[in-house]
Formats: C-alpha cells, sequence, structure tokens
DNA sequence: TTCAATTTAGGACAACCGTCCTAGATCGGG
DNA sequence: CCCGATCTAGGACGGTTGTCCTAAATTGAA
C-alpha cells in the first residue's frame, strides 16, 4: 500500500523532472529530495535508474492512452478528435515553451545516448500515430491515413521545436489555426 | 600555426560529438580520444566546456552563414533556393534519422539544462529564419514573410524529428516533395 | 505479543566528471 | 646558440554520479 505508493511517487516525479531537465541531467539525488526518500531507498522499487526510466515511459504511455480513448468517447467527428490533439500545443504551451514536447524531446535524447530505451519513446510516439491514422481513415482517406498521420505529428512536433527556441506564442496560435483548417480542407478532398 | 590548428581540431571534434551525443553526454575525455591530445591540455585553448561549446556555434553560425550565401550566388529563383533549403533533409537523411537535426536538438538540450548559451542556439535557427524570410519577401510574400519562414522551419524541424524516431526514409521524401510544391503554391497565391 | 517480511535510512564504493597545477617539450626571434 | 613564450602531457583535486550493502524501522498476520 504504503510501498506502491511511494513507487508511484517515484515515477510520477521523474517523470516531471525527466521532462523539465532531460533523462541523463536528473539525478537520483534529485528524485529523491523531490519525493523526500533516502537515495540508496531506490534500489528496493527499482533496480536502476534505466528501470525508473522504463517505468515513466509506461506511464505516459498508459497517460495518453487514456487521453485518447477520452477524446474518442467524448463523441465529436474525427474531424473534431483530430483538432483536439492539434490544440494540445495551445493547452500545453506554457509548459512547451519551456521545456519543449515530452515526446519528442524524450525520443531525440535517448537516440543521442543510444539507449535502450528508444524503441519505448518512439511506441509513444506511434500510439499518437495510430489513433490519428484510425481518424484519418474515419475522414475517408483509407490510402493515405498514415501520411496524413505522419504530416500532422510531424508539423505538431516542429512547432513544439520552435516554440521552445523562439518562445513565440502568436506563432504557436496561427500555426494551430492553420492546421485546424487544413483538417477541414483534408475531408473535402476525400477520395470519393 | 600548429596551436590554432590544434584548436581548430579539438572545435571540429567537439562539433560533431556534441552532434552525435549530445553537448552534456560528451566529456573532455571523449573530444581528447578524438583529437588525440592530453585531457589537461584544454584548458590553454579554451577556458571550460561551456567555452568550447560557444566555439563550436560560433563555428555552426558561421558554416551557416557561408551554406546561405552558396545558395543564393549560385543563382536560381527565390524558390529554388527555399527549394534548397528543404532538400538539406535529403541530402543529410542518413545522419538525420541517427543523430537528427544539429540545430534543434542542440537547442532542446540547451532549454533543458537552461544552459547560458541558449541564445547561441536559437541564433543559429534564426539564421535560417531570416534567410528564408528574405526569399519569401522576394516572392512577393512580404506581408507574411517571417511567418512563412517559421512555417517552413518548423515543418523541417518536425520532419527531422520523426525521421530520428522512425527511421522512415519514405516519410522523408513524401514530406520533401509535398513542402517543394507548396512552395510553388506560395508563389500563385503572392498578394499583387 | 511475536516474528518474519517489507520498507526505509544512511553511508561506503568505485568510477567519472570538469577543473586546475606543475613540469617538461617545442618553437621562434635575438 | 640561447632564452622567453607558447604548447603539451600527466596527474591531483574535489565533487557528483549510479550502485550496493547493512542495519534499523515499520508493517501485518498468526
Amino acid at each position: 500500500m504504503t510501498g506502491k505508493s511511494t513507487r508511484q511517487r517515484i515515477v510520477e516525479a521523474a517523470d516531471e523532472l525527466f521532462y523539465r531537465q532531460g533523462y541523463e541531467h536528473t539525478s537520483f539525488a534529485d528524485i529523491a529530495d523531490s519525493v523526500r526518500i533516502s537515495r540508496g531507498n531506490f534500489y528496493h522499487h527499482f533496480k536502476s535508474k534505466d528501470d525508473i526510466l522504463n517505468a515513466v515511459i509506461a506511464l505516459r504511455l498508459a497517460t495518453t492512452r487514456d487521453m485518447l480513448q477520452q477524446w474518442e468517447t467524448e463523441g465529436g467527428t474525427p474531424a473534431d478528435r483530430i483538432r483536439c490533439f492539434i490544440r494540445i500545443l495551445l493547452m500545453n504551451q506554457v509548459k512547451i515553451m519551456q521545456f519543449g514536447c515530452p515526446v519528442g524531446t524524450l525520443s531525440s535524447e535517448l537516440a543521442k545516448l543510444d539507449h535502450p530505451s528508444q524503441g519505448g519513446a518512439s511506441e509513444l510516439f506511434m500510439l499518437f500515430r495510430s489513433w490519428l491514422r484510425e481518424q484519418f481513415a474515419l475522414l475517408g482517406r483509407d490510402t493515405d491515413a498514415d501520411a496524413l498521420a505522419m504530416h500532422v505529428l510531424a508539423r505538431s512536433q516542429g512547432v513544439a521545436t520552435l516554440a521552445n527556441a523562439f518562445h513565440d506564442e502568436d506563432f504557436v496560435a496561427r500555426e494551430v489555426e492553420q492546421m485546424c483548417d487544413w483538417v477541414t480542407s483534408c475531408m473535402k478532398n476525400a477520395p470519393h
């Protein structure tokens, strides 16, 4: 009970710190300070730092799955759902301008470290990709649904990266609006 | 002579290693091994590791300026020049799939480290931004030249990030072609 | 209450980091 | 040839890292 709560508190603190500071730049001392437990105590809950990373990735996968599923149950057209995704850029604007996209920056960092968990990070991307693909398929774009999904994903990533570099919120608003309009045009151009 | 050559060799080795492994994950020992000099010898050429980073950024700024200027002197229409920029994604495809975009990944990493040289990294972005803005202005898009420049920059960044995560070269080719076509449509839609 | 299992704290550890110091090598101008 | 300036090598330093060990505290079931 308390044990599992401690484990969860560790994972949540690590999640936040990995996002704000990056995986490598976050030490056990940082997490320990945040959770307020002793450093040596970690190894009762996790085998290694990589093990914590895997737990964080698992948490993010679960959280993301929940979010995507909620967008589906909330009703609305597939186009509305895609716009839900695009508007994350606005909802998380402040954090994105400070720390970038949690998915993209983790993926980039792990690639540079040549880290074993690279696959986990791209699995996170794949979650969005598959979900977007399905929404585009429901729009009648069966043949190029995956390409459209990747397109939306790429543009969102780019906006996040530049928002982080330039701290320009007008730019974010502009691009989001443009992408939302583009979704509408996707329906018109649907192959019949 | 030999001294300046050593300094330059250090900067070039650091440039490559910072790109492949990231700034923080690259140690003095790594650079020393690469240049084949002793570790303690660094401090005759640089005050600190941050100092090396600044030299690397300065090198990249100079290299980028040269590249942009060459694209201008090579002739061709402004639209051709913009397509030159877009096609870097194809020319550096292999490296980008392995290590991402050198500009974007450095910018992201320094943001997480809250590093003093964040400005240098975004200056690198700004170099492309200003150059693209000018090209769009020459296309007759004076009023929204900067927005278009940011748009191209963002899409390129996104493609690089996803190429790195998914290692999908077809995706890169598709997006590059699409962006090149988009440049053409930008001329047609120019305000008269 | 008792006792075994779980959880925690705190420190030891070897390795690595960026930095600095000193002494020898190398070089160029007089 | 000589001597001052520049360059280099190698190691010492304090600090931090991830990891591991041991002993105390806490817990829960019998």
